[in-house]
RNA sequence: GGCCCCGUUGUGUAGCGGCCUAGCACGCCGCCCUCUCAAGGCGGUAGCGCGGGUUCGAAUCCCGUCGGGGCUGCCA
């Protein structure tokens, strides 16, 4: 199924924290591009002054190398069709809007907002079945046009609908698809700067590109993106529209309903880059092989969009939080020990990283390997550790839970640690077991339990004889004594 | 309101007229293992929105209906 090259896009907007819908697009922009050896190109959609934000290209470009989804072309890499931001190419745009204008598919309109606000609220009062401009500006000159009502100074451009616009398209993913009638759209803004509309078009064209993927909430406006490339004697690409993330209200996945829409949001969590891709790349599509688990390139091998499916999946975690750990518990632990800490640098808990502090992490990490969901977790299981002995706070349900020997148990404890060797974890254990259990006669679970929470302080810990080890004879005695000192 | 897209267990999916007394994964529940918690093993729970057709036969095809979503911006 492999053919010529392709070259597909991203086109995420600056305006705010990156979106988890443009890692979703990305996701299979990227795959099919690779999979027919194509290219995938990354374009800043900067059109939009007012919502513009400043650094959310940099998090754009963050987020997604973050995620393992590196672009062939883009604004920060360059390419053979520089420029990839929007913004720094409004003189491209300006002789298309010319020729369509000279053409008589784009006409000027100088209708003030406030006009147009006006004119969408008739219709929608009058529950009107056609909606959109009314094309007062349609075929007048500027004085003409200056002599009504509602008139701006600076005119956009729109484009002209004709009568017989083709609605249907094909779609690579849904097959025969129908769309609404558009209106007059603006293509050209007051401010000299193109719509979606236009801009997309044009430089669609511009770059090659040969399959646009997109939301399906673009499905509307493929008619008149369509109606531009044969305005423009242009030969359009081949559509796929995926499926909408939901929230799980069913409604577009947004940012306000759903704090795991902003894509940062992962990494701050903890989640692996590697198990958000994989996740993503079951949404709306069937697992590669026999396992859910599989990597970006067996997604890209059996890459089909046919296999896509039309129905917009809610974006659920709980098979990521899976998958997380799944991803989690197959690193190396030094490896995972490297991610912990790497997390932990980037959201800031951890800076100037002690070495002693991060050998201390390394040597842990494998006491908590399997028990780790994501990341941000490792920290909270491992605090006792990290904690001076005369700072180890005993929660309240775990002394709640000491029984009535608790005082017997520490005892017996104490004594047996205190001239142990080696002090590691199978010889206190062993250790342990003589003087709890064939001792005092004790359950294990009993017997162990006032010893963990005089550990660790609390009644759930990573494994106890290997946490004792770690911290060395002269802590853990200390903090068995401490413990026994306020029975 | 108008136009368009969509409808399989809680979630993600398989299914494309008989192989379906609807499979898999996650979740959930139970049991086992066990120093706690996990991990792991075993078992269980739950679904074709509804109503008509077509057909010997429908989750699969058609129509209607209901439900959800998207668009309807000088936002993308």
């Amino acid at each position: 199924m492999t053919q010529t090259p392709a070259r597909l896009r991203v086109a995420p907007s600056p305006t705010g924290d990156p979106h988890v819908g443009t890692a979703y697009m990305s996701l299979f922009n990227k795959a099919y591009a690779q999979a027919t050896g194509g290219a995938f190109v990354l374009r800043i959609e900067d059109t939009d002054r007012a919502r513009y934000v400043a650094d959310s290209e940099q998090q754009i470009f963050d987020t997604l190398r973050w995620l393992g989804l590196p672009w062939d072309e883009g604004p920060d890499v360059g390419g053979p069709y520089a420029p990839y931001r929007q913004s720094e190419r409004l003189d491209t745009y300006r002789p298309f809007v010319e020729q369509l204008i000279e053409s008589g598919h784009a006409y000027y309109c100088w209708c003030s907002t406030e006009r147009l606000a006006g004119l969408r609220a008739e219709q929608q009062a009058a529950k009107a079945s056609v909606t959109g401009y009314d094309r007062l500006c349609l075929g007048k000159t500027r004085d003409e046009r200056a002599a009504l009502p509602g008139f701006s100074e600076t005119p956009v451009v729109r484009m002209l609908i004709p009568d017989d616009a083709p609605l249907s398209f094909t779609d690579v993913i849904r097959g025969e698809v129908n769309a609404p009638r558009p209106d007059d759209q603006v293509i050209l803004k007051a401010d000299g700067f193109p719509t979606y509309h236009l801009a997309v078009v044009v430089d669609d064209h511009l770059m090659g590109i040969t399959h646009v993927v997109r939301g399906e909430e673009w499905i509307s406006s493929t008619p008149k993106h369509i109606l531009l490339y044969q305005f423009l004697g242009l030969t359009p690409p081949a559509f796929a529209h995926m499926p909408l993330l939901r929230n799980t209200d069913k409604s577009k996945i947004s940012k306000r309903k759903n704090p795991a829409a902003r894509l940062v949001w992962f990494r701050e969590q903890g989640y692996l880059p590697e198990a958000l891709r994989n996740f993503l790349q079951l949404l709306a599509y069937p697992p590669v092989g026999e396992s859910e688990v599989a990597t970006f390139e067996e997604f890209v091998a059996g890459f089909d969009w046919a296999k896509v499916s039309t129905v917009g999946p809610i974006f659920d975690l709980t098979k990521l939080n899976w998958l997380n750990g799944e991803y989690i518990r197959a690193l190396a632990p030094d490896e995972l020990a490297a991610r912990i800490v790497e997390h932990l640098e980037f959201t800031g808990e951890w800076t100037d990283v002690d070495p002693a502090k991060a050998e201390l992490l390394r040597r842990a990490t494998p006491l908590i390997q399997e028990r780790l969901g994501v990341l941000s977790e490792a920290l909270p299981k491992l605090e006792f550790l990290f904690t001076a002995d005369a700072d180890l706070v005993v929660a309240d349900d775990a002394r709640a839970q000491l029984g009535e020997n608790a005082g017997e148990v520490l005892d017996a404890s104490i004594a047996a640690l205190e001239a142990l060797e080696p002090f590691a974890a199978d010889e206190i254990q062993a250790a342990l077991r003589a003087v709890l259990v064939d001792g005092l006669g004790l359950k294990p679970r009993f017997a162990f339990g006032p010893v963990r929470v005089g550990i660790t302080g609390s009644r759930v810990s990573p494994p106890l004889f290997e946490s004792m080890e770690l911290l060395g004879r002269e802590s853990s005695l200390t903090r068995l004594r401490a413990l026994r000192a306020t029975l």
